[in-house]
DNA sequence: GCACTCATGTAAGGAGTTACATGATTAG
DNA sequence: CTAATCATGTAACTCCTTACATGAGTGC
């Protein structure tokens, strides 16, 4: 069982997914390939933490839903109590960013502003998010006993997050421009 | 040459390093274990992109100080006009940030406290640095042409997301609490 | 005495990415 | 007619972590 493993749980303890779709949910906090992901749910199903729901699509694939068990919940319940481990982030841009004086003005200028658009379309898809959850669920947000609490703060956070990165960018384009 | 690689010539461009002082260094951008780094110097050495020094130490074990070659540089340069692949972060503790409603208000509390002394600390040597280089280098940080411009601004970016992780915690702990 | 820092390396195994494979529907 | 979306899977490979191995000096 590895952090995967419980990512994967958490998700399903909101509601049953595909793989398809749990690889886009993952985004918030753990990136992962489909390719790692389904091979990863065969063992969850196998080892009784999942149970798979075939559900027969017309003008579209076919796909597993898969749904969390009592066992799959308590391991999750288990694992929650435990230290997490530290937190790793490896970002190519950081590294560009870092040796910018080696390269000219404009590609530099185009590397951030690469980097501004790509977490603008994110800030925007996150608004959207976070308010269609506050348009549902209204002031259940803020109640720490409702299932819909951790999404949102989580939801938030990366939020926040984005939009500092955005205002970094902005800063750092006030410089070379 | 994978990205650790890219990473450890941007870090060698500043100055020269040990292997051992490039896996705190690497904390900035890409976090790397010395069982990766120390091969992959070797590897690196033997591609002709960096020459060894070995210096004699006494009072602490003796150490190799690798120096970035011109060509080292070069491929560093070209390295710089490819478009950076997407960031990756995994985080454990957002996993159980989002599974907060099956745990027990004392276990959440713990959980963010944790998590806010961790990035209270962060923040605190950060700040401790930055202050350092605005003492060394004074009004040359915001010039982009400088070298230090790069360091400065990813240092920079790495507070401003601690802070940013600081508040967030501190908003779910008013909410938890 | 015990843990921590500095310092470098290797070996084994687990985690993650890229590529291979298939295929219908929809939007530009 | 081309690309994107939905949908699932496997194989090969690279990347990363954990553990093994060594050892002197410093602080509690």
């Amino acid at each position: 069982m590895n952090s995967l493993a419980y990512a994967l749980l958490a998700m399903l303890v909101r509601k049953p997914c595909s793989g398809y779709e749990l690889a886009e949910l993952l985004e918030v906090f753990w990136q992962a390939k489909h390719s790692q992901i389904y091979p990863l749910l065969a063992k969850l199903e196998n080892d009784g933490y999942l149970t798979p729901e075939n559900i027969e699509q017309t003008g579209r694939p076919n796909k597993k839903l898969y749904h969390i068990t009592h066992e799959g919940k308590e391991a999750l319940k288990v694992w929650m109590d435990k230290a997490p481990s530290v937190p790793v982030s490896r970002d190519e841009f950081l590294i560009k960013a870092y040796s910018i004086s080696l390269t000219d003005a404009d590609t530099a200028r185009g590397l951030f502003e690469d980097r501004l658009s790509y977490y603008k379309d994110k800030v925007h898809r996150r608004e959207k998010l976070i308010q269609e959850m506050e348009a549902e669920f209204g002031p259940q947000l803020m109640d720490q006993e409702h299932q819909i609490f951790g999404r949102f703060i989580v939801h938030r956070r990366k939020l926040l997050m984005e939009q500092q990165e955005i205002a970094w960018c902005e800063w750092v384009l006030t410089m070379i421009s």
